[in-house]
Parts: structure tokens; sequence; C-alpha cells
RNA sequence: GUCCCGUUCGUCUAGUGGUUUAGGACUCAGGAUUUUCAUUCCUGCAACAGGGGUUCGACUCCCCUACGGGAUACCA
């Protein structure tokens, strides 16, 4: 066995990848990155009863869209597969057996009934909610004589009834359990299928995982599985429990309150860079102040020291934000690709390369993300319906003085600059006599449909001189 | 209920016993730039959960309480 580093995420396909498992997974991801490592993934998908058609495919598409690339998987191969669980039974049963022959784990014959029964005197006496382990003793004759009859069992771990046990979590530190509060967990269902906490186990042992990033709900699982590490003779990988994402009222993040989807993120504009950087932040920080990272910078700053131990909500106001500058920041043809579905679906014409540029560009400057930019754009292709307010500025006798006098002169112009219109604009002042608001409002009302807006020049360069002459004659009364 | 984990501005966080009038970012407020809006820039508001210790000195260490979260499944 080599030192390399060997990190997984390991979700389990429910039909869409949640920002925290992204978050997960960026962690592990950039653990791998940092240290030139390995990073795995792994569909946990031993849970037949959830198994959601196209999930795997979906989780896949998603990682890639957002560029977290893993080196073995699924898809990829590698040479520790397979890597569905589901395709790993066998492999399961070997080591169960393994844990019987030891001692380690037992055949219950329990059915729900009974432990539904068991359950409810315990919470009436105000017991300890817990397995009993009326199985445990079970003679070799009675396991046989139950076995034959074909009854339907399930496999528990033998977990210690005292003393304690003592782990060091990356981010916990030193954690203390007593084995009396662990529960006899179940190992194989009575489906054949694994549980999580045996598959976990002895994949992440097989794919020689060294270290176990993944959110704090797996902390009190812990000495379930560092009991099976044991039992099997393994050296168990070094555990990082994350903090759990919250909800603003500092519940566990959840659809009720907002997206959680990865996917829905992206759908909304969102660009994978911001949302990435976002969520890194969630949890993490550099060592000075710096806030806006690239996946360079990040793969090379990351370390597990340095995530914190408190849940951290998702402040969906200060991804907006970050949105908005990776928008603003990133290379304007990049931009431009990723928003072409928008105005495609809008029906907007772009087949003037050089014209859509521009109006990109404009339009990122306002916007916070992707999905609203049809709408900063539309004055550019829709001529605008106004308002009473609007129709009085347009209707005044200033205003049409205005529009008389700019349509005469463009018309004598050949083509328009930036140059042309700075002095039609001073022209206007001087001959006409209007000037500051009662000479741009009427001007950015006709042509942009608001008046407030980008700045004249850019939207007389956008819409071209036959445009501007049509939109200001049709008001012209 | 029980066990485990956590608690610095509204939010994300820096901070590892004195460098701190607790720093940065988002939000919000005000200002500058701009013909306007947006962008950008500047300024401001705003926090160590509470109580005990330990110490010459605690945001930082210990204990208790409160609050929050997670786990208590033949789900992951």
């Amino acid at each position: 066995m080599s030192n390399e580093i060997r990190v997984r995420f390991a979700p389990s396909p429910t039909g869409y990848l949640h920002v925290g498992s992204l978050r997960t997974a960026l962690y592990n991801y950039l653990y791998a990155r940092k240290t030139c490592g390995k990073f795995v993934l792994r569909i946990e998908d031993t849970d037949r009863s959830r198994y959601v058609e196209g999930a795997v495919e979906n989780l896949i598409e998603t990682l890639q869209a957002v560029g977290l690339e893993y080196d073995e998987g699924p898809d990829k191969g590698g040479d520790f597969g397979p890597y569905f669980q589901s395709k790993r039974t066998d492999i399961y049963k070997k080591y169960l057996q393994e844990l019987l022959d030891k001692d380690a784990a037992y055949y219950c014959f329990c059915t729900e009934d009974d432990l539904k029964k068991m359950r409810e005197e315990q919470i009436a006496n105000k017991m300890d909610i817990r397995y009993d382990g009326r199985c445990r003793n079970l003679s070799k004759e009675q396991i046989q004589e139950k076995l034959d009859q074909a009854k339907p069992y399930v496999i528990r771990a033998k977990i210690p009834d005292e003393g304690e046990v003592v782990f060091f979590d990356i981010v916990r530190e030193r954690v203390n359990i007593k084995w009396e509060t662990v529960d006899d967990q179940v190992l194989i269902k009575s489906d054949g299928y694994p549980t999580y906490h045996l598959a976990n186990v002895v994949d992440d042992h097989l794919m020689e995982i060294t270290h176990v990033i993944r959110g704090e709900e797996w902390l009190s699982s812990v000495p379930k599985h560092l009991f099976l590490y044991q039992a099997l003779g393994w050296k168990p990988p070094k555990m990082c429990h994350l903090p759990l994402l919250l909800n603003p009222d500092k519940s566990k993040l959840s659809k009720r309150q907002g997206d959680v989807a990865v996917e829905d993120f992206l759908k909304k504009g969102y660009l994978p860079e911001a949302l990435l950087n976002f969520i890194a932040l969630l949890g993490w920080h550099a060592k000075g102040d710096d806030e806006l990272f690239t996946m360079d910078k990040l793969e090379k700053e990351f370390s597990l020291k340095r995530i914190s131990k408190a849940g951290a909500v998702f402040d969906i106001e200060k991804l907006n934000w970050m949105n908005g500058h990776y928008l603003r920041n990133l290379e304007l043809g990049y931009i431009a690709i990723k928003a072409k579905s928008c105005f495609i679906e809008a029906g907007f014409d772009i087949s003037d390369n050089e014209k859509y540029l521009k109006i990109v560009d404009v339009a990122r400057n306002r916007i916070s993300t992707l999905s609203e930019i049809t709408e900063a754009v539309k004055p550019f292709f829709i001529v605008s319906t106004y308002s009473e307010e609007d129709q009085q500025i347009i209707n005044n006798k200033n205003s049409q003085k205005l529009f008389t006098f700019w349509l005469e002169n463009l018309k004598a112009l050949d083509f328009i600059t930036e140059d042309s219109i700075n002095q039609l604009l001073k022209r206007s002042t001087e001959e006409l006599g209007i000037k500051g608001k009662d000479l741009y409002f009427p001007l950015r009302l006709a042509l942009f449909g608001s008046v407030h807006g980008p700045e004249l020049p850019v939207i007389f360069d956008i819409l071209g001189k036959n445009e501007v002459i049509n939109r200001l004659q049709k008001l012209v009364k």
C-alpha cells in the first residue's frame, strides 16, 4: 500500500445532488487535488426501496456540469471497482461471514412487529430505545432451525456493552462515546443487501480510502464503523466530519425553504464558479481575508484543519452577490455561451454575434443570475409599452421637439458614432435649450423603454441607426 | 427521553491567553463617480449566549446552565 491519499464521495442516488452533498464532494475533491491524491466516486445504492430511475446519471451529469472530476467511479472505472454498492453484494457476504465466524455479528430473527413492540415498551418504561439483544445468544441449533424454516433474518453487529470508544476526528478532535449507547446495528437487511454501515466500512477499506470526509450526521455512527474495522482487523481511515448546512432558521438545509438541488441552481443561472466558491466558504475559510477563489486557488489553499465546527446557514444573498461578481469578471465569451439558451428561449435574435456580445456585456452588469438576463435585455429586442407617466414625458412639448430634432439630424448621418451622439447631445442643449433629465430621460425612454438604463451611446450602438430612427419615428406626433 | 456535536455582528467568518477601541465579506444606511439606473469606490451600523472558576490578564483554558443541531431505522 502506498502513501497516496485517497478520498471518496459516496452519495446515495435519491434523485438529485443536494448542495450539502456538493460541498462534501468539493471538500473531498479539493483535498485530493491538494495532496495529489485520488478522488473516488462511489454510488451507495443499497436501499432498493429508494431506487430512483436516472438518479445516478443525473448525479454524474451534475458533477460534470460543475467540473468536479473524479479519478475513479462508475462510468470511469478504476482498480477498485465495481463502484456501485449494489454490485458488490458478494464481497459484503464474504466479510459478513468473517464477522459471524469471529462472533462479532449474529443472526436476528426479530420481525418488524417484534421491534415495534419492543420500542413501545422501552418508551413506556422510559428506557433507552435500543435493540435489546434478544437474539444475541441464540444457540447454533436454534439458528439452524429458524434458517431451515426459511424465517427472514437480519444480521446485527455484536457491539460491546461496556467501555467506551475514543477517536479523533480532524474537525471535532477528540470524541468520546460509551459502547452502551451504541445499538447492535443491522449489517445485512432481510433482503440480503448490506446497510450503509457494513458496505461503507468494507468499501472504504477495499478501496484503500485514507480519509473519510462526510457530513456531521455520520459522527454518531463512527463507533459502529470502528467496531467493524477492529473486528475485521483493519486500520480505520482518518475521520473528518463536516458541519451541516442550515436553513435561515438554523434547521438542517431542506427543500421546504428554497432550492437545494444543484441542478436547480444551475438552471436558475448560477455559475458553477460562483456556486463552488460560495459553498467552499460555508464551513471553511482561508488564512487571509480573501473570499474570491478560483478552483486553482482553492486547490492550493484548501486545508481540512481550517474547517469550522459549527453549522453554516446557506445565505442566498451572498451567493447572489458572488454570482454577480463572476458574471461581471469572467471572460465575456464564456458568459455569452452560458447565456445563449436564455436568449433562445426568449426568442431573441442573436445571429449577429458581435451585437450579441455587446448586449451580454451591458446586461451582465445589471443582473446577479443569468436567468434575469432576458428581462434586462428585453428593451433591445422588443419595443416597450409605456405607462401613463412615461407617456406624459414622451408627449410633452420639449420631448417632441427633441425627437424631431434628433430624427432629422440622425437621418442626415451616414453612421452613428459615439462622437456624433455626444455632439447631438450638446446641440440639443445649445439649440433647443433642453438639458439634464429633460434631455436624457425622453431619449432613453424612447429607445430603451425606461428612464433608467445603459448609457445612450451604448444603446445607439446596439440598436443601430435604423432601429433608432424607427423607434423615434413612432413616438413623434 | 438518551447519547453526541456545536454557540463571535442579521448571515458567512478571522481570531488559538496580553498585538483587539474584536478584523474581513454579504446585507443594510450614507456618500463619491455616472445625464439616470447598474457597476465601481469610500464611510458607517452591527457580535464574543449566560453564570461560575483558572490566571497578573480571558473571545481564547475548565465547569455548569441555556439555546441550536445531529443521531437514536432492516434510509443513507
